[in-house]
Formats: C-alpha cells, structure tokens, sequence
DNA sequence: TTTATTATCTACCCTAAGGGGAGTGTCAAT
DNA sequence: ATTGACACTCCCCTTAGGGTAGATAATAAA
C-alpha cells in the first residue's frame, strides 16, 4: 500500500493526474481512508495506469479510455482514432507546406486562405466581350435581361456574383466570359439567361485591392501557391467584385476577391 | 457599412468569431453604434480578416497573430510555428505507428509505455551466477558488502534498483550479470561494489505480472515493440523487480518492470 | 512530548478559441 | 402597433490537468 506521493514517483505519473483519474473513475485507489481521505494505491494498480498511460499515449481521450476500461471495443475506438490522427496530419502538412511557402522569402503580397462555398443558385450568361473595359456593361446588361422575364428575381443578401473566364487561352481583345449572380430560386430562362446549381466546393481565395490592372498579379501568385501547396484546380476561377467603380471613385478602394475552386491531391 | 450579420456572411466567419477577433483586439469594427453597440464594417476589413484568417489558418494562436499585426517579425514567429509543427507531426506519426500495431491483431498482453527516467546515482556490482534461481541471493549477496564499506548508505525513496544480463546471448547457466541499486550519494567502491551516475534516458517499459519464467515473453513483445514502432536500444535492459517472493506469496502477485533504454530512429 | 517540516486533503480558478443559450434591446416591414 | 429577424451582453461550457490557498495528517527533529 503506497501513499499517492510514493505511487506518483513509482509510476512517474504526477499527483494531479492521479487524483483527476479517480475523479474519471479510471483509476480507483484500492483503499480511501475515510478519516484522513487519504488515498492508497497497491502495486497491482501499476499495471492498470499502465494500461491508462499507454492508451493516453495514442492520444484517446479520457471519455475514450473509459470505455474502452468498460468493455468497449478497443478495434473500434482505435479506428476512429486512427482517422482522426490521419487528418491531424494532412492538415499539420498542410500547415507547414503554406510556412514555408511564406519563408521562403516571397512577399505576402496577398493573404491566401481557403473557404467552403456554400451551394448557390445563379442565372449566368456567357458573351464575347472586346475588351476588359467593356464588363461592366455586359454586367448591366444581364441583369436587365434576366429582369425582362423575371421581373421580380430577389438576389440573395448578401449579394455573389462572379465573372469566369472561358477562353483557353489569355487574350486581352474578344474575351469570352460569363457572369454569374446567385438568387433565391430558379426561375424562368431566356435566350441569353439561364439557371444553374452550384454545388458546393472549396476555394482558394485571394482579395485583390486596387484597380483592375495588376489582377493579373494576382492570378498568377495564386496559381503558384495552389502548385506549391498541392491543390488541384477543378473550375474556372471567379472574379468577384465588391467594390468597384459603381460605390466607390477612387480606384484604390476597389475590392475584388479572386476564387479558385479546388480540391486536395 | 455592413452590420455583423452581412459581415459574416460575406467573410465567411462566425459572428461569435467576429466578436471574439474585437475582444481579442484583432479585428476593431470601423464604427460602433455608441447606443445600441451594434458593430459596423466597411469592406476593407474584409482584407484585414482575410490576413487573419490566413494567419490562423497555418495554426497561429491568436497572441502570435496579435503581435504579427503589431509588428513582429513574421519569418521568425513562423519559425517556431514550423518546429512545433514539426514536434507535432512527429508525436502523431508515433501515435499512428502505435495504433496500426494494436489494430494488426496482435493481443495486447502488455501495455507499452514510453517513460523519462531521471538521473541516478547506483552502487553496482556484476558476476555471474549460476542459474535464475541464485538472482536473490546475488542481491541480497550485493546489498551486505556494500554495507561493509558503507554502513550507512542510504537507498533513494521509493526503492529504484534492476538487474541487467551483460551476456551477449542468451543463457540458462553462467550468466553474468549486474546489480544496481540507487542511492542518494556516491560513497566508497570496494573490489565488488562500484558507484555510477545514470544519465537520464527514456525507456520503453512494460510491467510483467506473475512468476519469472514468463519474463520471456515480455522480452520478445517488447523489442518486437520497438522495432515496429522506430525506436532503438542504446542500454542494456533492465529488470526491475517491484513484488516478489521478498514480499508476496503468492507468485501470480509478483511484479516486475522491465525497462529498454531506447532513442527515436 | 513538543515542535517543525513535509505530505496530503478539498476547493476554487485557470488554460484556447470560441460555441450555446438566456434574457433583453433594435430595426424594418406590415 | 405589432411582428419577426437581427443584435447586444452576460454567463457557463469544452480538455486534461496545473496552480495555489487554507486546513489537516504524518513523520522527523529537538
């Protein structure tokens, strides 16, 4: 019979932990002296914290060992950990693939963070449009056809809407595009509007402050980081606006985020 | 200006997370209604929280981030991010290597655990005894001349003493052996009984419940153990001898601990 | 035997990054 | 004026124990 001070030295477990398992009722000291409550500990009690600190040492949680004490079955608890521990790793690597991605000296000229998009309903059009300059117009324009047969379409609050790219190829006259704007529900199409489903993806996001000049600064940083950090893209990347020349006059203060919809290889 | 709800939504981030980020001084909304205390923010804190995000994102508390938006140097918080990451992955791949070693099917007759053992000062003796059976009395044998040149030699609280075979193979006859027993200071050798300072080590332990002539078992389990879990075996073992026939009857209550000094691969 | 030191007890508060809920106040639309 | 949606503050909760305070118990020294 060993006091808790002599116990914690012979099994290198502190005296905290010895009183915490008691209160868990994963380790009962043989013998509470109902006087002193002092507790007393045998050596056979060694091999039980034994089998505690080992499984504590595969990370199970206290709730975890507890069951596995009371007949639960070990096979399964250790499964489930398992696949915890397999994604606490890729998300570890994850982590450290991104720091030295920033040690690696390059300037973080734009913050890199990755968002789960929800599932969006939009009506969109594709066009050709001469040049950069001319988006906003083909912006406007959808918006009054889509009202043409639904004239009382809601756009979901707050407001998404995107412009994709469709071109193969980067080309800076004869661009063909698509714009996008997520409403409440599907409603009627047209000639040049129709619906669709997003469903919902990951995306690799970058905000852009400034005027439209240097957006393509911004493609290709994320294009390279999506590489260095082994993502795939799976679509078109979105061009969203938030504030442009419509709220804002001073082209500083534009703000548009750039979202490449991937997935993890 | 967009109230929390609006805010949340276009960022992606809780509205507890957001009132938090402004408790925490991370994230100040650009204007706070002083009567109703309703928050307000502009779109360019969108830039701010996406820095942020990012930032936590690689695992970053909120402290580090803290201090990163106030100017710390962010290559060298990164740094130490990195070793801890490294810490972590490595303390999971363990874990990972231990729980495919229980889940292969093999019973879990001993619970292994990974323990840091402290310096010690040990008297020592080696021989060779005959057989297992002269153990005890090469012990008590130990004890009695080293309390001919120190009478008053002291044992440290609790009792930490083991025996180790020094053979390079394993024998049943003529096996040379060594006793130590730790006590609180160096004191005066003789022919047999010599003084040591133990460097603290880890060890791979496991407890063997019952008579020694299973004590075999626990050896083949324990260094097929540390082969499959990466580790390896830079000491002799040690036998720790916890009850036994000194104290206990019955053999089924005899205890043991069998120690391997060992060093991550 | 008395005193001094050490060991142990319970009880309370603390951690990081928010989540959940209660109770109350505000805003916009009907 | 009322309703429903939204926002506010305040408090408690999460893990696996750590830290400390004040009280009592056991042991060692005088």
């Amino acid at each position: 019979m060993y006091r808790i001070g002599e116990f914690s030295t012979l099994s290198k477990t502190t005296i905290k932990t010895l009183r915490y398992y008691e209160k868990e009722k994963l380790l009962i000291p043989s013998f509470v002296d109902e006087e002193t409550s002092y507790r007393f500990y045998e050596t056979m009690q060694l091999l039980e914290l034994s089998k505690i600190v080992s499984l504590i040492q595969i990370g199970l949680s206290i709730d975890n060992i507890r069951n596995i004490l009371n007949g639960a079955d070990l096979k399964e608890v250790l499964s489930l950990r398992k696949k915890e521990l397999e994604i606490e790793m890729s998300i570890s690597e994850d982590q450290l693939s991104r720091i030295n991605y920033l040690l690696e000296g390059r300037q973080m000229k734009y913050e890199v963070i990755v968002k789960e998009l929800p599932e969006y309903v939009v009506y969109y059009k594709k066009g050709v449009i001469k040049d950069y300059s001319a988006i906003t117009d083909f912006i406007l324009g959808s918006a009054e056809e889509c009202k043409k047969t639904n004239p009382n379409i809601k756009c979901i609050e707050p407001d998404y809407c995107y412009v994709s790219y469709l071109d193969e190829e980067y080309k800076e006259r004869d661009i063909t595009i698509m714009y996008a704007q997520a409403v409440t529900e599907m409603c009627v199409e047209n000639e040049t509007i129709k619906f669709k489903k997003l469903e919902p993806i990951s995306a690799v996001c970058v905000y852009h402050k400034g005027a439209y000049d240097k957006l393509g600064d911004a493609y290709s940083f994320i294009t390279k980081w999506i590489e260095d950090n082994n993502y795939e893209i799976i679509e078109t990347p979105r061009e969203r606006y938030i504030d442009g020349i419509w709220n804002k006059d001073n082209d500083e203060d534009w703000l548009t985020e750039i979202q490449f919809p991937v997935r993890k290889i």
